[in-house]
DNA sequence: CATAAAATATACCGATTGGTATAAAAATAA
DNA sequence: TTATTTTTATACCAATCGGTATATTTTATG
């Protein structure tokens, strides 16, 4: 059972994480998140050590809550080529469902951190090894199973992925304008088909 | 000739630009440009009404020294495809030349701006137009001197090249590996070969 | 060189920043 | 229910924020 402060913790991460994920570290000030909790400043820094470590519970939170959302999607094939273009089916809606994120907390806190919080920037690497290995075992295993071919590199695959995953999002979001995001999308399943299936 | 007014004014942009570029809109402060220009908070406000309209003033020069770099380098060669070959040539060595503009523009106030400096971000969205415009009259001048497949659909191919470039740039630069912007040039110079060369 | 005009420096404004010490309140354990 | 501990609210801190009024200096003009 969560204690009363545990909630409270939890509670005030999940409030604030769209607020720094939107307007980022230095634009988001701790009376905008007191606003947001209807909590004082009492309560914040009785949870946290300071901005930072809000900041980076945050960001944690954001990525699981979108990395669950993407394996929860995948989980519906068993195939490992299936789950490319379920991967392509998740983020044909990602405009939508990351409203609720406030935007793409790779790509915002990405370049928000970049030449600003070495710390914060450190978990943004860290997110993007992570995604891009959780691709490279995919195709691992799809070679395993005979779906994908043998030939792919496996690991400039998933970097070529996430270059034009997060093109795709970048230029989505800043011209707020869904058709990168489908059109690209269309192109990567091209891509899979091509390139992965045997 | 310039006014000393006007030598000082574009000194400011000049010295405020990479500040901006780097650091963002909010966490860009005027004592930043103070400490950078060796000059006081009235010289700033003598020769700009606000933040605001020196942000964009240093904007407008980043993405202007960018172009002119870009289309300098394309003026190697007059034919259309090799211009093509000259864009990915000149991303190349991207991650090295906008050091000195404080990072790529377009990525990062694109960033920034969004759902936070509404005049900040149009000016964005009206640089990347502007961009893929050039695209498409480079494609179109190509297949005019039949150098380029009368097939291609230039709009559309604009759009995907700036998603794949923009993308590869975060990557680099979130990564702080260039080998994303290499790997996907050699992609780009693919693709130009494949689907735009006769 | 003198004078008018323009540009820059100085000193200040109220508001807000992240953070803390402490008092009040609420949750937990006995 | 009482006593203790934890958690939250309040009040405050120095520093900094964007911006302005005004004094001083520099530039341009005659």
């Amino acid at each position: 059972m969560l204690t009363k402060a545990e909630q409270t913790t939890e509670y005030i991460i999940q409030k604030a994480a769209p607020i720094f994920n939107k307007h980022g570290y230095v634009a988001t000030s701790i009376s905008d998140i007191t606003k947001a909790t209807g909590l004082t400043k009492g309560a914040i820094y009785g949870n946290f050590k300071n901005k930072e470590e809000l900041a980076i519970a945050c960001f944690n939170l954001s990525v699981k809550n979108l990395l669950r959302r993407i394996t929860d999607h995948q989980s519906l094939s068993n195939s490992p080529l299936r789950k490319f273009f379920l991967l392509t089916d998740f983020y044909r809606k990602y405009y939508d469902y990351s409203q609720e994120l406030g935007g793409c907390p790779v790509l915002n806190v990405g370049v928000d951190a970049n030449e600003q919080n070495e710390v914060l920037l450190k978990h943004v690497q860290h997110t993007i090894e992570r995604i891009e290995n959780n691709v490279v075992k995919l195709i691992e295993e799809g070679k395993e199973i005979g779906e994908i071919k043998e030939s792919v590199d496996s690991k400039a695959f998933a970097k070529k992925l996430y270059v034009v995953i997060q093109g795709a999002i970048f230029m989505t979001f800043t011209m707020h304008n869904e058709s990168y995001l489908l059109e690209t999308m269309d192109l990567i399943d091209e891509i899979i088909n091509n390139e992965l299936r045997k």
